[in-house]
DNA sequence: GAGGCGTGGGG
DNA sequence: TCCCCAAGCCT
């Protein structure tokens, strides 16, 4: 193509010099020339699985503040745990947090391993944990390839075939870009640069410390990629709660089963979510008989893989009322800081209204 | 290996 | 309003 300025390479140094003068401030980041301490790198990445720095960012603070340590996470109760996680979602990440704190006491002293091979064994520790935590706690060089380093790389080879088959393909270009020096920077350079000037809609190219090495900045492509195959609609599920309560204020909660969706939260009774249901069938499922009144309006939620109407009905029940197995009678102080998941958060907000 | 598994914010 | 998205893992 004459008169086409011909690409750079894309040099580990130029990004990592960007890095240097613009590296983002969060909470779990050490300082620059700050050792790194592994337990809070690990319980960063594990809070940052398919979750906002910005979501994760006061969790992060509450966790290390209860839990300033690994042994002090493997000696609470999990049901703790989930407490304390309750509104950030996907649960089993809490649950596996839990069991991951115990093994690194009890299989490593409590000393995390810094190898990607024994990170992998670890509850809750993929691929991609494995390589960031060795990368940025140990500086080992190991390449936790993200959406971020997916979009960066797919867009610097305007590599078209869409995600997930490219992903081999980005593997292997993502390989070829991480240096023997800083790779720990380099990892959470690429990260920042997703975040900041590489992000999925209008990108700051302008900005960005490899636009002279973008080949599909150099296309005008850039804002197409990475292509993704079209996600299936969600389907609808429908449900009610139940508000039961006592003369002295307490309300019956109940634990859900300790796997699958929400697994070991605190609920309100609720019946199973699927097809609609007549207000008949509906109270064959309350927790008792009683007097139950629907409340006026619904909840709404989306979960990751379908979409939620819940009503909610409500009930006064005499305070000899004996609660169901695996239920039990709340004080309502206490609720606010049960392990309720944000569904039965709202659920919580349209009983009391 | 395809699907289950949350949530809240932004365009 | 709706759709997409965010530092994935497990089965």
């Amino acid at each position: 193509m004459p008169g086409a300025a011909p690409l750079n390479r894309p040099e580990a140094g130029a990004l990592l010099a960007w890095y240097d003068r613009h590296r983002r401030r969060l909470p779990w980041r050490a300082l620059p020339g700050e050792k790194a301490d592994p337990y809070r790198v690990w319980l960063s990445e594990i809070m940052l699985q398919q979750t906002t720095t910005v979501a994760a960012a006061p969790y992060f603070l509450r966790f290390l503040t209860r839990f300033p340590d690994v042994a002090a996470l493997a000696g609470a109760p999990v049901e703790e745990v989930l407490k304390l996680w309750a509104g950030l979602g996907y649960y089993a990440r809490a649950r596996n947090l839990h069991a991951c704190a115990k093994a690194v006491m009890d299989r490593h002293h409590g000393i995390f391993p810094s190898s990607e091979a024994e990170l992998l064994t670890l509850p809750g520790i993929g691929p991609y944990t494995a390589a960031a935590v060795a990368a940025i706690a140990f500086d080992l060089k190991a390449t936790p390839m993200d959406g971020n380093w997916e979009r960066v790389v797919a867009r610097l080879f305007a590599v078209e075939e869409p995600l997930p088959g490219s992903k081999p393909r980005l593997r292997t270009l993502s390989g070829t870009l991480t240096p023997d020096e800083r790779p720990g920077d380099f990892a959470q350079a690429v990260m920042d640069l997703g975040a900041t000037i590489c992000t999925p809609k209008r990108p700051a190219c302008v900005l960005c410390p490899w636009a002279t090495a973008c080949e599909a900045r150099a296309k005008g492509i850039q804002d197409s990629l990475p292509r993704k195959a079209a996600k299936p609609a969600k389907p609808e599920r429908f449900g009610a709660a139940f508000w039961a309560r006592r003369p002295d204020g307490a309300i019956l909660l109940r634990r859900r089963p300790p796997k699958g969706l929400l697994g070991g939260m605190t609920e309100l009774p609720t019946t199973p979510w699927g097809p609609r249901l007549d207000r008949d069938t509906v109270l064959t499922q309350a927790p008792f008989p009683a007097d139950w009144r629907i409340r006026t309006g619904v909840v709404t939620h989306v979960f990751s893989h379908f979409a939620l109407t819940l009503e909610v009905f409500a009930a006064d029940l005499p305070q000899t009322a004996v609660a169901p197995e695996g239920a039990w009678w709340a004080a309502p102080a206490s609720i606010d800081s049960e392990a309720l998941p944000s569904v039965f958060r709202k659920a919580v907000e349209l009983a009391r209204r």
